[in-house]
RNA sequence: UCCUGAGUAGCUCAGCCGGUUAGAGCAUCUGACUGUUAAUCAGAGGGUCGCUGGUUCGAGCCCAGCCUCAGGAGCCA
């Protein structure tokens, strides 16, 4: 018995006629002969044909959706339409039976929210096998993005002592008997007998951490998990994400504009190189799913045509000041179709202001500038008008957000002066002053959030769709 | 957390104005057929109508509370 050979490297053979072992799991067992395989290295199944006159009974019946088997056969020229190749068996071991009473996954078309409640096996459907493998080819292009330019990945901590950040609410991390912790006399729980001997909890972000470490190695990135404790029920939150934060030393906002523009357009431009099929698969699946919607609702663009248009456009670049010109001026403003109704300067916008700018308005990405200093984090460039920082958010089409980031203040006075306004203790984030007393030097960075880029390049509408096992309020299965 | 909608067979869904034994397609099982493409044909089995309480002679349907899910909003990546 030979090697055994992967489903895509027999599809794509020259070679026929040549015995062949295949073993994956059965998706569909049609006519008593005809089995479609898959072993997850390709959306494609291969054909297997079996001698059904001459093989056991038994063995047969057990050859039923779900289950593995391994299978013995000649690899040749298929005598039937709607495919090149299959393989003739000589022998079928069934690995693993899967009881088709029980087995909860049929060849048909299941419900989105019906494979999140069984995220175990959905990895077995067409759509969740694209998913996942192109989720994979983001996150190699994205090492590859950073490894060219000479980045260096850093592993920030996930247990983090400061919750002094602002980034949103947190997960504690304790080991204490949490029925009965211990207390001090005036009766709080006393946290110089945890583990660390203080408040602890999940991080939230490795940008300070990453910060100092861009203070000596020039150009680093994280890429790690994140976690926050906010009861958010959307379509683009998560409780535990992946977030990649590069921080450059000597970069100003547009160097950071012009590094987070050119990763985007890379990472898109591999996964679709390197996994085209499984995006062609997306997009044909997108387009039978708006065929059911009315003509007005479906998108000008197929999911191929949008990753595209993406890729040969420059990202639009808007200051929030301009941003806010055109919004007052638009006509969803004029006609009082925004539910919130853009007026003044100096307020953030709203989910349904940022869609228009990008679907409706602009039609491309657009990086949003200098926001107003109230409504962005204190660490944040001040410009010199006073009451604007350099901040940029990169916002994509049926997504929003998809990278926040800016120009850090690298001035200590005006860092602190910032931190007592806002409340963000000082002696806290002592370490962080620090890098603003030796060798401060201007510097940037951003946070793109890993899911909604997936969400954006497979197309999917849910963010809950793109991460294995998602976690998020009233969920931790799995 | 707020707003809106939903929860009926393994899955997707129908169920009239509150009225007899709650239906369909797919899946499953049995049989037939055997070059099929989510095979086809015939037959069969399969239900705590989300949960708790209430109204009523009678509740899948009406009312209240709760749970879960989806979409939108907020928080943000």
């Amino acid at each position: 018995m030979g090697q055994r050979t992967k489903i895509k490297a027999l599809l794509e053979s020259e070679q026929t006629d040549i015995e062949v072992v295949v073993k994956g799991w059965v998706r569909t067992f049609r006519n008593n002969q005809f089995i479609a395989l898959n072993d997850g290295s390709t959306n494609n199944n291969i054909q297997i044909v079996v001698d059904f006159e001459n093989t056991d009974a038994a063995l047969l019946k057990r050859i039923t959706t779900g289950a593995a088997i391994s299978v013995t056969g000649i690899l040749i020229a298929s005598l039937g339409k709607g495919q090149k190749v299959e393989v003739k068996a000589t022998e079928v071991e069934i690995l693993g039976d899967s009881d088709p009473e029980k087995y909860p996954l049929q060849p048909k078309k299941h419900s989105l929210e019906f494979l999140r409640e069984i995220a175990h096996l959905r990895f077995r459907t067409n759509t969740f096998g694209a998913i996942f493998r192109v989720r994979n080819s983001l996150s190699f292009a994205i090492h590859q993005f950073f490894q060219e330019r000479g980045f260096v990945y850093l592993h920030t901590p996930i247990i983090t002592a400061s919750d002094a950040e602002g980034a949103g609410e947190t997960f504690h991390v304790t080991n204490f008997d949490l029925a009965n912790p211990p207390k001090t006399e005036t009766g709080e729980i006393d946290f110089s007998q945890d583990f660390f001997a203080r408040p602890t909890n999940l991080t939230v972000s490795g940008q300070l951490e990453g910060e100092l470490a861009a203070m000596a190695l020039s150009d680093i990135y994280t890429f790690g998990p994140t976690f926050r404790a906010e009861n958010s029920n959307t379509t683009r939150h998560l409780a535990e994400f992946w977030m990649i934060e590069p921080e450059m030393a000597f970069y100003d906002l547009n160097d950071n504009m012009d590094l987070a523009e050119a990763l985007l357009k890379y990472v898109i431009a591999y996964a679709l190189d390197k996994n085209k099929e499984d995006i062609e698969f997306l997009s044909q699946r997108l387009e039978e799913e708006e065929k059911q919607k009315p003509q007005a609702e479906r998108s000008e663009m197929n999911l191929l045509q949008k990753l595209e248009f993406c890729l040969n456009n420059d990202f639009e670049r808007v200051t929030y000041t301009e941003a806010i010109d055109i919004l007052k001026e638009s006509t969803p403003n004029k006609k009082k179709k925004f539910q919130y109704l853009v007026e003044g300067w100096g307020t953030d916008l709203q989910s349904e202001h940022e869609r228009y700018l990008v679907e409706k308005h602009f039609k491309k990405p657009v990086i949003l500038t200098d926001y107003p200093m109230e409504i962005k984090a204190f660490y944040m460039r001040q410009n010199d008008d006073g009451k604007t920082v350099r901040a940029m958010d990169v916002l994509f089409p049926g997504i929003g957000e998809m990278i926040g980031g800016s120009q850090r203040e690298e001035r200590l006075d005006k860092l602190e002066q910032r931190m007592d306004e806002m409340g963000i203790p000082k002696e806290e984030l002592w370490w962080y002053l620090d890098t603003r007393r030796f060798g401060a030097c201007p510097h940037a960075g951003f946070g793109l959030g890993f899911e909604r880029l997936v969400l954006f390049v497979t197309g999917m509408g849910n963010i809950r769709d793109v991460i294995p096992f998602p976690r998020y309020p009233k969920n931790a299965e799995f």
